[in-house]
DNA sequence: GTATCTGCAAAACTTTTGCAGTACC
DNA sequence: GGTACTGCAAAAGTTTTGCAGATAC
């Protein structure tokens, strides 16, 4: 799964939105690290290691709005601390998170359908269950609690 | 479903833990309102409607773990806010949240067991899904998105 | 040229922590 | 009497906001 920064740009310029040096360096991570959990922190920390260019945090927040507003980002909440950015096209994935030592597992979405379909027929509601992790206990940690 | 503020300090004391004044406050609103989604902060605010009793945030939030730790209350996670806290003998639902509107719904996490069986066995993670909701859209939301 | 963006600084919001004094058992 | 608990105050961590100056188009 490859993304250039260009497209993310270009994302944005569709928009009418203005292709900035910041929103340059903040599409450059985004596409070259998506697949990892980026979060707003951890962008900026790499924005930072560039002495020549300087993004502040506010800008970060806004750049990774403008980014989700545009439809090529979501951002979901894996734990209690700070919320995760990945690309859309890479979105439909679960996060479990566990409770007591933070490990994470990732699997596809596609075995909620029916409990979806469930679900819309009792509340009417669409539900995209990827925006926040379910928590549980990690393999180890379930081992270790018995 | 009812519960009495007694109850809770039973369980506090069976932990060992002495019966206050602030924890009482705290017992008693967590007994009388148990079902609305209560925060910290709504919490708080009820206690100090109260001239004859004085409790501070950070008490509100050490006796709401103290129930969570001796197993009678248990936190969840509805949106990007704060956390609601409820019993744990009305724990097993699922909340639903509206993105764009914030509505809520809730329902029986039953129809999840297949799925939970399937996460299991495909990562050892035994998930509670219960602690954070899942976002989506309400059916007001829906139809006005169209 | 001008509307959009940016960096800076500060605030908002929820939750946690250190500490000296209070109150429960 | 002694330990557990409390209120107070301040800090931590993430995200948002107001604003004056800078920059893309």
């Amino acid at each position: 799964m490859h993304i250039a920064a260009e497209t993310l740009l270009d994302a944005l310029h569709d928009q009418g939105l203005r292709i900035t040096k910041a929103r340059r360096a903040v599409c450059a991570i985004v596409a070259r690290r998506h697949g990892e959990h980026l979060t707003a922190a951890s962008i900026l920390e790499e924005v930072e290691t560039d002495p020549n260019t300087n993004v502040d945090q506010s800008t970060v927040y806004r750049t990774l709005d403008a980014l989700e507003a545009s439809g090529m980002i979501v951002h979901s909440h894996l734990g209690h601390g700070a919320a995760v950015y990945h690309l859309a096209s890479e979105a439909a994935h679960q996060h479990i998170i566990c409770s007591r030592c933070g490990a994470t597992a990732a699997v596809p979405a596609g075995g909620l359908s029916d409990w979806l379909e469930d679900l819309h027929r009792h509340t009417g509601f669409e539900v995209d269950p990827t925006h926040f992790a379910v928590t549980g206990l990690c393999p180890d940690c379930a081992k270790r609690s018995r």
